[in-house]
DNA sequence: CGTAGGTTTGAGTCGGGTCAAGAAATGTGG
DNA sequence: CCACATTTCTTGACCCGACTCAAACCTACG
């Protein structure tokens, strides 16, 4: 079984067999969580970091007139909440979006293994800053483009964060995402959601199903949104090797 | 001379003298900007951290077609990139919205300092996990909340991260902002911020002159906005003392 | 089958954008 | 210290992208 934190750090560092191990051992404590259902609810205090082995799911808050904004999508191979150990409480929550493997991990298994392999350490640094980043460029699309270019954005990133992780390469990529999801992580509305899906529709660039889209024209969509995708592997080769 | 990195640090760890004086060697390359200066250039290769000593600071990014989205506001005491070694470039850039007084910091320094005092380096972690927080909080203002609620929630999240730091406490605040830049953040039009402007300045809650405004109804600000402060400083009780 | 969650479509509304002109402040150079 | 240029703010008229409400339609699944 290939774990995708292994194939995530191993773009920023050299592993060797005894750190594989070392990956394998943090994820002996694996779940399956149905879609719909919190691996986190907001306020809630926890100690144990989550890594989703496969499937999809989404840090999202809930506003008192009851809409909800995503925050972040998570995909095979994203850890959540590396610092948890910091925190209170949590201030948002994390539900599965598709059927979700997770492994609990214990903030100090990390610490030690960070300890032992700094350059482990530093892979996990760096993953932290493309987070952000990420965040920085979920602002700007909120902020500054429309409906049609938003949707596309989504897309591009999703992309490329999948490329190479769990699908098959060479494949077109399929997202499992609702349109009420999608709305909810732009921003927008299920409806508008819809017709822009329809017009991307229209124009080849996608075709949906009940309950998942698959990206047909990704050039044309990177284009559309003026992806750029800098923002998420900000040149590995500027990284330390272990 | 009050160096607002100690009164912030001193919020999530004891500061011995020493640890007072090893911060203030830190910031021995001090540097004026002026209003309208970038510290740092979009796409520019840095290899130095920012502290913000005074003024005020913001970080951008400009899209193709010429707008302009602000994802992040600069305080005195905020550190601009303190992981900034790993990154080939900046992916986007920093500008001065009013004169600013900034140290710049060898990230190498920084290093040295986290291993000898590992409190100050729990509470720069600290700092980078409400830095994450406050740009979630700017995703669900700008996803779900309308223009009079998001500037609301603007100047509530200002007047709280500026509560003990650089102002004389009980005095009114004042943000040295346009309403151009209050545009930028908010992802909304100068137009239309002038409007909402209007509307708090007639509803008593705020008084603006050119190029900055003062908050005189912050629990109403606050009410409108749906305001919890809880995501940026989740619990201080909850830090380990050094 | 029946039902629930998800999608589709239409009609109407409205928040916020755009364009444009003018008014205050502020700054600059003579 | 005044005349002019520049920013910033203000206001009005108009428009359009996205929201709301509502009904109907799928389709997977129990």
């Amino acid at each position: 079984m290939d774990n995708p934190l292994i194939v995530r750090l191993r773009r920023q560092c050299h592993l060797d067999i005894a750190d594989i191990d070392r990956i394998e051992q943090l994820c002996d404590d694996v779940r399956d969580v149905a879609r719909g259902m919190n691996l986190v609810r907001e306020g809630e205090r926890i100690d144990r970091v989550h890594l989703v082995l496969s499937g999809w799911a989404a840090r999202y808050k809930l506003l008192p007139n009851g809409s909800r904004q995503i925050t972040a999508l998570l995909l095979p191979g994203d850890l959540c909440d590396l610092r948890c150990t910091m925190l209170a409480r949590m201030d948002d929550g994390i539900v599965a979006l598709t059927p979700v493997r997770v492994a609990y991990i214990l903030p100090d298994a990390i610490a030690r293994l960070e300890r032992m392999r700094p350059p482990i350490a530093h892979a996990l640094s760096w993953y932290g800053l493309v987070e952000q980043a990420t965040m920085r460029a979920w602002i700007v699309n909120m902020g500054r483009r429309h409906a049609l270019e938003r949707v596309a954005h989504l897309f591009s990133e999703l992309s490329t964060r999948l490329m190479g992780m769990s699908d098959p390469p060479g494949q077109p990529l399929h997202f499992p995402l609702t349109q009420e999801e999608i709305a909810d992580a732009l921003g927008l509305t299920a409806v508008h959601v819809n017709r822009v899906l329809n017009e991307l529709r229209r124009r080849g660039l996608i075709t949906s199903r009940r309950g998942g889209l698959t990206v047909l024209d990704l050039p044309m969509l990177k284009q559309m949104a003026g992806f750029n995708d800098n923002y998420l592997h900000p040149a590995m080769a500027e990284s330390i090797a272990g």
